[in-house]
DNA sequence: CAGTATCCGATGCGATACTG
DNA sequence: CAGTATCGCATCGGATACTG
């Protein structure tokens, strides 16, 4: 009778929100803004989001103009990408995790933090220009993670960055050894790599040149490197 | 056991979507950013909200740092102001008004509007500098509204506006007559008052002088006057 | 005015299992 | 890989009544 879950006001901003203010949605838009696309990858960024409610979202989002299908290629289906309108949603969820970064208390002190979450980021954010052509290995182990947390891979190949649960099997370039939280902390700009790295909070080792060039070719959050622009976010 | 409703992620997008992102919340700073303060006067602005879920949010957002309660004067409760963390919230906020109302279809068609949302949000932009030392009466009328929301009254004197739901028995300066759909389309910049009056989507009567200021007495939503310079609110 | 208390019905959400 | 189907429950939402 009162609909779906609308407002019923005429207000721009009940409208946007009737769109945005959902469970789970703008984590599908900043895992779309990172650029996933297909339905697996966006939920390797939201594991913890029901199946099914991540497919009635995609919907919904369609609906509303924001997502679209890329036409299927052959037999799989080719993913979902932003509209115009979504585009446009990128500089208000960027701002969204700026204030976020700034203002919310235990934002980087949560205590059941995924580390799998951290490293679907990270895997994004590999400047692979600074690796040669061959093949590099790096591997993760965070002492404070569940047993099956505990380690992960990055095999970075031909400008190509994967993800591995389970040891790849080839020589490992670096070691990294660190708490989800130190590494969480860093990547969102919290903490600096080198103060950690001091004071032991996380040990490197492996290829020297490799230690020497980490803090390069591991990028920080989107999120970090777009509040050190932020001035331009605050017009009012 | 999954606490409460929290996305289990580091990423500060998460953190800010667990405050911002329920049902409601958004509005409710679009209230107190629109210049409410007080529990009653934030739920004229939200008036299909439970009462007892609008004050179940307003604990939230003090516990979240955004909003904090001003000391009590007196007897009375001194209502609620945002924190610089929530004053932050603002830009955020007009922008998604302003891709609201750029992107959102229907933003101005919907069937079931409430035109006492429409009047609050208006006699809060009203110039009163336009006007002079004595009483002014503004009389709408709402052809296409239920019986109880058709007729409302603005009552401005010295500086101050009342909207009055009931006839205050002064003489009546400006009588406007329109559908609910046709002022808050004008309200929200879909549409022009000009427009509206050559074509009669409006009548106009009254008080000659008052006729002629009324474009500039009644100021447009604050998302307009914001989108007008939104060139500056698209910086990556 | 500024809320709180209680009850009840609807549904959004989470968990699990299943399919082409 | 890319989703669907089903089910139970916690929360939301509406109504009503009450308090300082």
């Amino acid at each position: 009778m009162t609909e779906d879950g609308g407002y019923g006001q005429f207000c721009p901003v009940a409208k946007a929100a009737e769109i945005l203010a959902t469970r789970w949605t703008l984590l599908i838009l900043r895992e779309m803004i990172c650029g996933s696309s297909r339905f697996n990858e966006i939920h390797r960024g939201v594991p913890l989001m029901p199946r099914a409610l991540l497919s009635k979202r995609l919907k919904e989002l369609q609906a509303a103009g924001v997502l679209e299908q890329n036409p299927p290629d052959g037999t799989r289906s080719g993913g979902y990408r932003l509209t115009a309108a979504g585009e446009e949603l990128r500089p208000i969820i960027i701002s969204m995790g700026i204030w976020g970064q700034r203002w919310v208390e235990s934002a980087a002190d949560g205590p059941d933090w995924d580390a799998g979450v951290l490293m679907w980021d990270m895997h994004r954010r590999i400047d692979t220009s600074l690796l040669g052509d061959g093949r590099t290995v790096l591997q993760f182990e965070y002492g404070d993670a569940p047993e099956e947390m505990r380690l992960w891979w990055l095999l970075i190949e031909t400008g190509n960055v994967d993800l591995c649960v389970s040891d790849p099997g080839f020589a490992v370039d670096l070691y990294v050894l660190a708490d989800v939280q130190t590494m969480a902390r860093i990547w969102i700009g919290k903490d600096s790599l080198a103060r950690a790295v001091d004071e032991e909070d996380i040990v490197l080792h492996g290829d020297a040149d490799m230690r020497r060039k980490f803090s390069r070719v591991l990028q920080l959050s989107p999120i970090v490197e777009a509040s050190k622009q932020s001035s331009r976010l605050q017009p009012f």
